[in-house]
DNA sequence: TGTACATCAGTGAACGCGCGTTCACTGATGTAC
DNA sequence: TGTACATCAGTGAACGCGCGTTCACTGATGTAC
């Protein structure tokens, strides 16, 4: 049943977006090549006509993945910061930042995949450097704190067996990151 | 063979700490109980008189492993935060706390590893509330941004695929922790 | 203290299952005329 | 524009492998006397 050439293309960037979500929900061991082509609406044998292996799909689909929770958006660091430590990030991984979903298992992926997230890592403080005042050094370290602070956050609520706890962490976070606010 | 009940009980203890310590360094899924065992000095078979199932091992070991990085010793906050900072602690996952190791993974594990990172949690937001002063929210609040910037720090440096940024973090991250230090 | 036997920790083969990957086949697409 | 054929995306069965788990067996331990 070939399949028409605008159909491929759509077929690849759906395989490349579902399997994205499905790894930050369920982790990189915890999906299959099936389940991916499944969400696709694909069977599993056509994957290997799209990638040469499930190792590059994970890399190619956390690199094609634009999650709205990691870029700074000219909406300000304020509300980016609010988002990022929303209980509603915290409860959809699928649709959030690569970070907090991926970061420890992704520490012992392939070269391919750790690019993937040094890029990203680099790209992200640069812009959290943009929303800071003072000198250059002093900014970029503003830059550090903020992102390895809400990704912990982020991380331990997400971790977290207790819902109150959970809160206390994202809240605790927010106040401390936007002071001015409350 | 049957075998001393002391050589028992040195076993299991021998089982419990090379499997938090292949946890660590490998992820839970990078580990099989064959490897575990091998570890310990034995063969899978003998695995099921010591624990129900992989996943009890897991929850078994995590709970008994008592990381010299978790506890904040009555050293201090700052030789503490030096130390967990370390490019030493970030080589070493092996032997260092679990919550960069595991987080994103242990957050979709069972009730019985999530209900085992939370009780940590707790006890250390404890340990570092002890280590500020000012209001009793303010000592708390303090103690959480604590936790969550260490731990997003030390898994970014882990992550990170260039040795210079990954540097960069845990100096960063120290300095802004340990202001008065500089 | 010594002996005889029941217990049971450890061994290694085997089982069942799921997963990544391959492949012969199908039938719609796209091209050559 | 219409027809004939080559291409190739997708299907679903199958393969090989690794893993968690089970089990019959072994032989040292520990207990009863």
């Amino acid at each position: 049943m070939k399949v028409t050439r605008a159909q491929v293309a759509k077929n690849r960037a759906k395989i490349l977006k579902v399997a994205s979500r499905l790894f930050r929900e369920r982790g990189i061991d915890g999906v299959n090549v099936a389940q991916v082509m499944a969400a696709a609406g694909l069977t599993h044998g056509a994957f290997y006509g799209y990638f040469e292996s499930k190792e590059a799909l994970v890399a190619a689909s956390l690199q094609e993945s634009k999650s709205a929770m990691e870029p700074v958006t000219i909406t300000g660091r304020t509300r980016f910061i609010k988002n990022y430590l929303s209980p509603r990030h915290r409860d959809r991984p699928g649709r959030g930042c690569l970070f907090p979903a991926l970061a420890t298992e992704a520490a012992r992926q392939p070269t391919a995949v750790r690019e993937v997230f040094t890029a990203r890592l680099k790209l992200q403080l640069d812009r959290l450097t943009q929303e800071h005042r003072g000198t250059p050094a002093a900014r970029r370290r503003a830059a550090i704190a903020d992102w390895s602070s809400m990704i912990g956050a982020v991380v331990l609520a997400r971790l977290v067996d207790d819902p109150t706890l959970s809160a206390e962490i994202l809240q605790t976070m927010e106040r401390v990151l936007v002071p001015e606010a409350k």
